[in-house]
DNA sequence: CTTGGCTTAAACATGA
DNA sequence: ATCATGTTTAAGCCAA
């Protein structure tokens, strides 16, 4: 029953719209029903399952990525073709040209310079070449990449194990794999360096004495910003007559790139998460990509909406005919389409930079709140469990009385290698939810305006609005059309317009329900179809107010509390602007995974958003949190217990609620998770 | 310290 | 019997 509840919240990215919960019941559920029957529930099972949940996030997030530089690759490789038969399946391409200065992957600039500069090389040499080139390092990439996979999935089951004592045999069998696909890879490794010799012997090539002759590395080891813009300058200087190619000059980051990113993340292969674990690889090679371009005749990479998409061109084209020949003439096989190419080339690269360098970070983010997870595991005390950063769910939950309990966030070491998303699991980046905070509504806000402000960010971050319940529901009722609703109507404003209320139905509908009744302002009227409920203004403004008068003390909380707030969820919307939006803007419009990223992200951040609440109880109502741009110190340490009044307060203290393990004891109906 | 508002939990009733 | 709805009571926190 608890692993119902938990494939039920696996639903990604819709979980937001359709008021579904996120995948933060799991541990909820998990623990609790474990706490409740004598701790049979294998607690691992849920930590695999969240495992498998962040791991598939962010294998979305990757494959997004992976399938823009597919894109890309797609488009370099056909640059680099000659052939007027090329087509394409796939749908006409709309990546925008981006083009920057960046390495070259596999022969290193100065060898590229020499091919180019040499003039040794025929056209159609050339081309073969730097087919070659294409092909190999495409392998390459694959194997690298599937490398990389099968030693996240090896750390996963690692992780697994330490705590299930189970599943040997997948592991062995993915060291198996993984085995077999280092050595794979190696012969990957000969073969390039092999090409490269007899590329060496024909002379088309010389290695520079100093420079490392086979480039295992060859990103780490390309060519600094300026030596790249050098090499441009040369290139394209032979060309003053020609047009210039409008878009090169655009905008990426120079002095960001080409740097240390020693761990490249090779891409363009697209997998099934499940296919490393029994061993199947369902591999997409983009070399079969561009070989069934020929399959499908009026389709093309560098072909959509009549438009030829050559980077820089966009010359239009009526038909797939004029393209083709457009495409001949214009974009033959010359230097400055050699140089574009090149160009594309180094977009890839740079996308895939971009790719390693973002899951780096979201490597380090993990690790980070992971080792933060744990250090005060040492103390097994619950209350210690609480106080830590990342308040786990289940680890607040697990065992106050100090049952015996495996933490399913796990405590294993944490190797810094690339592990992937399995160290921190998405619900134990839920914080211990609802904490018997004090909010209210009477900081002279109305709350229409704040709710109108702030509402995209209550919708997406679970963060509990300011407003009592009350104020909550007469705005729900206030803003019907009719200014009357059913009690599953306000029901359905909750979940709609707070993500906050996505969670722990049974509480806060119980609390509406109990409000309703409670208060004179709440007037039910029979209807024909049932009872509906409306607000007496009259007995609402009758309560007694209250008012915040000027309280420093108070005020500076709230506002460094918002201050904490606002850099998670401008981290969301900088995570979302600087990694998929200006890349994708035209090139993935109405590609689903996109969407499935940025709900992803999100996802994940509102664990985290959830996380600030708790310390946002008494924030200040009237201050949007989207709005609070303005930087505001945002201390080191936010949940410090002495700072914040979070839940760190109510358990790190002497006030130790004697019901609080009745306080995290929510348990969702299973009904109301997907109402609407 | 008291008081009232608020939240949460829970028991209970009722009707579909 | 189950569920949604509605009422009521109680306990605890918090701010005035």
């Amino acid at each position: 029953m608890m692993q119902e509840s938990g494939t039920e919240t696996k639903s990604n990215g819709s979980a937001i719209q359709n008021g579904s919960s996120g995948g933060s019941h799991l541990l909820e559920c998990g623990s609790l029903r474990e706490g409740r029957s004598n701790g049979e529930t294998p607690a691992v099972d849920i930590g695999a399952a969240d495992l498998a949940h962040v791991q598939q996030q962010q294998q979305q997030a990757l494959q997004v990525a992976r399938q823009l530089l597919l894109q890309q690759q797609q488009q370099q490789q056909v640059s680099g073709l000659k052939s007027p038969k090329r087509n394409d399946k796939q749908p006409a391409l709309q990546v925008p040209v981006s083009v920057a200065m960046m390495t070259p992957q596999v022969i290193t600039p100065q060898q590229m310079q020499q091919i180019l500069q040499q003039q040794v090389l025929s056209p159609q040499q050339l081309q073969v070449l730097l087919q070659q080139q294409q092909a190999l390092m495409l392998q390459q990439q694959q194997l690298q990449e599937f490398y990389k996979k099968q030693q996240e999935q090896l750390q996963l089951q690692l992780l697994q194990q330490q705590h299930a004592g189970k599943q040997p045999k997948e592991q062995q069998q993915v060291a198996t794999q993984q085995l077999a696909f280092q050595q794979q890879l190696l012969q990957m490794q000969q073969l390039q360096q092999q090409h490269l010799l007899s590329l060496q012997r024909q002379g088309l090539l010389t290695i520079q004495p100093g420079q490392p002759a086979l480039p295992l590395q060859p990103l780490a080891q390309g060519m600094i910003p300026t030596e790249l813009q050098q090499l441009w300058k040369e290139v394209t200087s032979a060309h003053t007559a020609e047009e210039t190619t409008g878009n090169n000059h655009s905008s990426l980051d120079l002095t960001t790139t080409c740097v240390s990113s020693s761990a490249p993340s090779k891409t363009s292969l697209i997998m099934n998460p499940h296919a490393s674990t029994n061993g199947q690889l369902s591999v997409h090679t983009p070399k079969r990509e561009s070989l069934s371009h020929e399959e499908h005749p009026h389709s093309h990479p560098l072909y959509g909406h009549g438009v030829c998409k050559w980077p820089g061109c966009e010359a239009v084209c009526e038909d797939f005919q004029s393209f083709l020949k457009h495409l001949n003439s214009e974009h033959a096989l010359d230097d400055r389409s050699t140089a574009q190419c090149r160009v594309q080339m180094q977009v890839v690269q740079q996308l895939e930079l971009q790719l390693a360098k973002d899951k780096e970070r979201l490597q380090a983010m993990m690790t980070h709140l992971h080792v933060k997870s744990t250090e005060p595991k040492a103390a097994p005390q619950p209350l210690n469990l609480v106080s830590s950063v990342t308040l786990s769910k289940s680890a607040s939950e697990a065992s106050p009385q100090s049952l015996p309990h495996t933490p399913t966030t796990p405590t294993a070491p944490l190797t810094p290698v690339t592990q992937g998303p399995s160290v921190i699991t998405t619900t134990s980046m839920h914080t211990v939810g609802p904490i018997r905070r004090r909010y209210s509504d009477k900081y002279n806000v109305p709350i229409s305006s704040d709710i109108a402000q702030n509402q995209e960010f209550y919708k997406n971050a679970e963060v509990r609005p300011p407003f009592t319940y009350a104020s909550l529901i007469r705005q729900a009722i206030l803003e019907s059309p009719e200014k009357q609703l059913t009690l599953n109507e306000i029901y359905n404003w909750f979940t709609r317009m707070f993500a906050y209320f996505r969670r722990n139905a049974a509480t806060w509908k119980n609390a509406v329900r109990h409000n309703l009744s409670l208060h004179k302002c709440f007037v039910r009227v029979e209807n024909v179809k049932g009872a509906v409920w409306t607000v007496d203004e009259v007995e609402f403004q009758k309560r007694r107010p209250q008012k915040i008068s000027g309280n420093p003390s108070l005020i500076k909380n709230m506002q460094s509390s918002h201050a904490y707030c606002t850099p998670l969820n401008a981290a969301l919307q900088a995570s979302i602007a600087e990694n998929s939006i200006p890349l994708y803007t035209t090139a993935s419009m109405g590609n689903p995974t996109l969407g499935n990223l940025a709900s992803a992200i999100r996802e994940e951040l509102n664990g985290a958003m959830e996380h600030t609440n708790s310390n946002e109880s008494d924030s200040s109502p009237g201050r949007s949190p989207m709005q609070a741009v303005h930087p505001v110190h945002v201390k080191e340490e936010p949940l410090d217990p002495e700072e914040a009044e979070g839940p760190l307060s109510l358990v790190t203290t002497a006030n130790h609620s004697p019901d609080f393990d009745h306080d995290r004891d929510y348990e969702d109906e299973p009904v109301n998770e997907d109402m609407e």
